[in-house]
DNA sequence: TATGTTTTTATCGTTTATCGTTAAATTTTA
DNA sequence: TAAAATTTAACGATAAACGATAAAAACATA
């Protein structure tokens, strides 16, 4: 079954931006960043995608992903 | 403030698939779907995400979408 | 090796919000 | 007009984000 994966790593590096500074940004707990950044999270608010979107200055489609099986 | 915005009206014009069938499809309720195609949810399960990807034959991107301000 | 920094993992509790169901209202189609 | 499709509303059950804290692991630097 296909699924849907967040990649953070490749904006972060392009953007050189540690995941504490992103978090901060962000407006969320590194915590529960690193969570998302690690495919541990099974669903995400819109205005947690957005605030992340903003800070990396990219598309919520540079983030998610669907991979299918 | 930027947001998220969902965009299914254009693939599933393209797929020529209306919602009742579409909510079939991917397993949610028709009522639900409505609310996901005319953003009025705050967030979204990949799962749904993933499942609508699947029938669209599309990726997340084509269908989540960052605006700005 | 030692030390400090960053990131990840693990619990736990609070809060948010999906999603289903039902019913009603609205819009679209024929 | 009538039927079908879509949208809206209200409600409850459940899933899961997110925060806080602490600990562990990974990484860097000297």
């Amino acid at each position: 079954m296909g699924k849907i994966v967040l990649r953070l790593d490749r904006m972060m590096v392009e953007r050189k931006i540690s995941l504490n500074d992103l978090a901060e940004q962000v407006g969320i707990s590194n915590v529960n960043l690193s969570k998302i950044k690690n495919n541990k999270v099974t669903a995400i608010r819109f205005s947690t995608l957005a605030a992340i979107c903003k800070v990396l200055k990219c598309d919520a489609g540079d983030i998610l992903e669907y991979v299918e099986e």
